[in-house]
DNA sequence: CGGAAATTTGAGCAATTTCAACATGGGTGG
DNA sequence: CCACCCATGTTGAAATTGCTCAAATTTCCG
C-alpha cells in the first residue's frame, strides 16, 4: 500500500526543530528521533483508526494529516488538521486505556515520523524541559478547544469561517493580501462544525467582513482588526452582575 | 466583605486529598499547602477578573466556583463549574502572559485554597509526579472539550442536557433514583451554552429518554444505557470512505 | 472530451434564539 | 402569619440560523 521512502534529509529536519524538543541537544535529539522511523502514506491512507491501540508519537514532515471521528449519529467531525511540524496523539498519551479515539488519515500524501510512545515517554522522564514543553502544548490545546466551545455557541458561521481564516492564514504563513486555500472547503467545513453547504452559504457574507473569496482563492482587503468590527457591531452594553474582587483576609492553614 | 475564616481541618482535607498531591508524603504535602491559605468568599464575590494577574492555584475546599467568560457579544459563558475537591487554573500557568482569560465567581459561598504559583510551580519542578498529574488532568481537560465541541455540532439540546444531567449526578456521588439539582437551572445553560429558555423547553423532551425533571427534583427512569437510546435513534448507516490501515514499510531515519 | 468529485444554489424544514408576558417561590418586613 | 417583592423559571409567538434534500454547476484529472 504504502510507498517506500527515500531518506528524506529535509523531513528529518521538521522532526529535528520541533518545538517539544528543542531543549535537547543535538545528540540527545538524535538518538530520540533514531528510534522512529519516517513513514510514507498514500491519500486518504490511515495512520490509525479509532479503537486502535496507541504506539506512536506522530510528527508530521510533510503534507497534512486529518485527525477526526465519527460521531454517534454517523457525521464526519475533525478535531485537527495535522500540517508540516505538528505533533500530534500527545493528549492521548496521559489518557486510560492506551486506544486512540480517533482517526488519522493522510490528505494527499504524507511524510510522517512515527516516534514509539515508550520511547518517547522516556524522554519526558529523562528531560524535564520536554515534560514541560508538552504541558504547555496540552495546555494550549486545552484553551484553543475552550474557545471553540464558546465560538460555537455564540457566533455565526459567518465569524467562525472568518476567524478561521485569518487563523489559518497566519499559522500557514500565507499572504494576507491574497492565497489560496490550504485545504478543501468540505474539510473546513467538517473542522468547524458546520456543514459544506453552509460555509458555502457563508462565503459571500464575508465580504462584510472584509475577505473576499472567489474559488479557493482568498484575500483579506480590510488587513488590520476587520475580523472584530462585526463583533463589536453585534456586542451589546450589559450590566455587571457580579461583585468585584474583594479583599481577602488570608488564613494560614496549619499544615502538619 | 469577606467574611473571616476559622480554621477548619475538614476543608483542609479536601485540599491535602486531591489527586494532583496524592503522590506526596504527608510532610511534602503539608509544607507545599502551609503556603497557601483557605479563604472565604461570599455568594458572587469574584477570585478573579479577565486580565488580572494570575496569581494562584486554586482548590475548591468547599462550595462551588464558577468559572466564565464575557463573549465578544456581551453573552456569559460558563467554562466551568468547580466543587469541592476541584482544582482549578492548571492550564492558564502555562499560558503565555500571565494573565487570566477567564472570571471565577464564588456561587453562594465557597472555601477555597490559594497557592502562590511560584510555590506551586516550584513543586512542579521538585516532584515528578505532580508534573504528571497535571499534565495527565491537562490531557482530561482538552479531551473533555472536544467532545463538548462535537456534542454541540451534533447533538439536540435535549440530548446534552441528558448528558449533563447523568454526567453531573455521577460526578457529585448523587442517587440516580432521585436527586435534586446542585445547580439553579440559569448556570446549566449557561454551562452548557444554551439559553435558558431552551433549556426550560428541553426539560420535558428528556422523558422520552428516561429523565423525570419536575422543579429542582430529577431522576432517571431507565437506569441503564437510556442515554443512548436517543443517539442510537438518530444513527445511520454511512459508508466508509478512507482506506483501511495498511502495512508500512519501514524506514530508519539514520540520525546523526 | 468524458466522468467523477467538489461545490454551489434553491426550497422547505427543524432547532434555537429573541422578546415579551406570565407563573412560581422563597424570603422579608410589617 | 400574611402581603409583597425580586429573582428565577416557564410559556408563547415570531424571527433567525443552520440543516436536509435535490438539482445544477464547476473543477479536477486522466
Amino acid at each position: 500500500m504504502s510507498q517506500r521512502l527515500l531518506i528524506n534529509m529535509d523531513q528529518l529536519d521538521i522532526a529535528r526543530n520541533i518545538s517539544l524538543f528543542s531543549d535537547l541537544t543535538e545528540n540527545e535529539k538524535d538518538s530520540l528521533l533514531k528510534e522512529g522511523g519516517i513513514y510514507s502514506y498514500r491519500s486518504k491512507e490511515c495512520l490509525f483508526m479509532e479503537g486502535d491501540p496507541i504506539k506512536f508519537l506522530y510528527i508530521v514532515c510533510d503534507g497534512l494529516v486529518q485527525e477526526f471521528r465519527q460521531t454517534a449519529d454517523g457525521r464526519e467531525l475533525t478535531v485537527n488538521i495535522h500540517k508540516k511540524g505538528d505533533v500530534f496523539c500527545k493528549t492521548e498519551i496521559f489518557l486510560n486505556e492506551g486506544l486512540h479515539n480517533t482517526n488519522a488519515m493522510a490528505i494527499d500524501s504524507a511524510y510522517v515520523m512515527e516516534l514509539p510512545i515508550d520511547k518517547f515517554k522516556e524522554s519526558l522522564q529523562k528531560h524535564k524541559s520536554v515534560a514541560q514543553r508538552l504541558a504547555s502544548s496540552l495546555a494550549r490545546f486545552a484553551a484553543m478547544k475552550q474557545i471553540e466551545v464558546e465560538q460555537q455557541a455564540t457566533m455565526t458561521s459567518a465569524q467562525i469561517l472568518a476567524l478561521f481564516l485569518r487563523q489559518t492564514c497566519a499559522s500557514h504563513g500565507l499572504d494576507p493580501r491574497g492565497f489560496s486555500l490550504p485545504y478543501k472547503k468540505s474539510l473546513i467545513a467538517s473542522r468547524l462544525g458546520m456543514k459544506l453547504e453552509t460555509l458555502s452559504r457563508a462565503l459571500p457574507k464575508l465580504k462584510e467582513q472584509g475577505i473576499t473569496v472567489k474559488g479557493s482563492h482568498v484575500s483579506f482587503t480590510d488587513l488590520k482588526a476587520s475580523g472584530l468590527a462585526g463583533l463589536q457591531a453585534a456586542a451589546r452594553g450589559n450590566a455587571v452582575k457580579f461583585f468585584p474582587p474583594s479583599r481577602k483576609i488570608r488564613e494560614m492553614a496549619h499544615a502538619s
